[in-house]
DNA sequence: GAGTGGTCTAGACCACCTA
DNA sequence: AGGTGGTCTAGACCACTCC
């Protein structure tokens, strides 16, 4: 038993396999041995393998199936929401960004509208639209997204109400072929800029749930905003998303 | 005893202590009790604390420090890098954004050379700048950008080399005003467009150490691309930083 | 030295999956 | 039923921090 190393047994474990499954012995997909006979084949209790997989888990690496097994996370495909997404041109097609790029991955896209109504935007939203916090309310809209019926975006629209009312944007239907943007360009606000603010860090338990997110993973959270030709902010969107599944995109002028 | 719930132990724990921070029970910087108080609390063995413990630091709610304790996590102010960062409108006052916006926040930027010299780009790299990888070479540039002495980035610049020759970007003092862009410029590459592709995920060990993350921290990966008025890519440079402490923003006109 | 977290052992029971 | 991972207990030793 000589231990020469100090690194705990647990840690070692973790990287070996990695390296292990980084050249190939394991390959994305296949299954690694059991706790029990991990723990047998380096002389260590189970409860250390555990620990060991907790890492690689951790570390995005394997996912573990309950009465399964542990598997090297197969490489998913980034789906790419690009800067140009509120572009003209892709009106013509009738087809949103996410639409297209999961048709091009032969994945089938859809969304579902999880709430539409009055609500008090919170203090970072309000900032961003220029509204009063707690005195003015806005629409918000709710959706999530899924690729193959696996969620991969939470989104929430929020809309101040006086641009909103009268519009039909109430209806959980947007009655306009382009969507809520064609809506709103209807009212005036034709998109000029767009500001989004990127930030990554791990789900909290209700997004973990929402989009059934396997642990290890981050979630990358953009907050949208839509300016018009008058430089006044008139729509924010929050998108949150599966870091692994997921990038984004920005391909523009440098001013 | 009579455990009606049937979510394990430690997730309940977890979930209890999370709310508590929430709450403020604990406040940012504040200390927990000590594991074997919250074990005696809780009437659980020590090692399930353990593991409810391991679970907030996963979900990056606290860091535990040896021998000390186990802290709320601070937040920590975001240093935005932006789209607006290779504006000509920074060259004025010979800083870079990242040194401008630590600044800002009363902290001290600076940055290391790694390593500067001649090397095979990887199949991305290679594309991006349209080389024929494995054949052709093309300078790198290794850096480390800290605030306050804390790790932020870990940026690598590759320019083909045939661009980068004779330039003087072979030396690790870059021998211009405005830096690297400002040597390129004068090579006849004006930065017309970025390409900036953006992911996040859990760092691999390597990351790990150079950051010095914390378990629970995603990185954010940035890759880059400078595009002349020709249309031609002629430098990518991709920034790994801890997503903690920082964030993108991109303020772009609609196309 | 006292207190703290990190880790490990040995053994047990539970829940899920496949057959 | 038999295999798999998930969790917990009870106790031990180690390493780091602070006084």
């Amino acid at each position: 038993m000589a231990n020469e190393d100090r690194t705990p047994a647990s840690q070692r474990i973790a990287a070996e396999l990695r390296d292990a499954i980084d050249v190939g012995t394991y390959a994305p997909g296949a299954r690694l041995p059991s706790t029990r006979t991990l723990a047998e084949r380096y002389g260590v209790v189970r409860n250390t393998i555990d620990e060991a997989l907790k890492i690689l888990q951790q570390q995005g690496v394997i996912t573990v199936e309950w009465g399964r097994g542990a598997f090297v996370r197969e490489r998913t495909r980034l789906i790419r929401l690009g800067s140009d997404r509120y572009s003209p041109k892709y009106r013509e097609s009738g087809l949103s960004p996410f639409l297209i790029e999961c048709a091009k991955q032969g994945k089938t896209g859809r969304f579902e509208v999880l709430s539409v109504g009055k609500a008090k935007p919170d203090a970072g939203v309000a900032d961003r639209l220029s509204l009063s916090p707690s005195r003015e309310s806005a629409l918000r809209r709710e959706n999530v997204f899924y690729a193959d019926d696996v969620p991969v975006y939470r989104v929430t629209t929020w809309i101040p109400w006086d641009v909103a009312q009268g519009t039909g944007l109430l209806e959980a239907e947007v009655p306009h072929q382009y969507g809520i943007h064609g809506v709103l360009e209807e009212q005036g606000h034709t998109m000029a800029r767009i500001n989004d603010e990127i930030s990554a860090r791990m789900p909290n338990p209700d997004e973990a749930r929402y989009l059934a997110l396997p642990p290890g993973v981050p979630v990358i959270e953009v907050v949208h905003t839509s300016i018009d030709q008058q430089g006044s902010a008139y729509e924010v969107t929050s998108f949150v998303m599966r870091a692994d599944m997921n990038g984004l995109a920005y391909n523009v002028p440098v001013e």
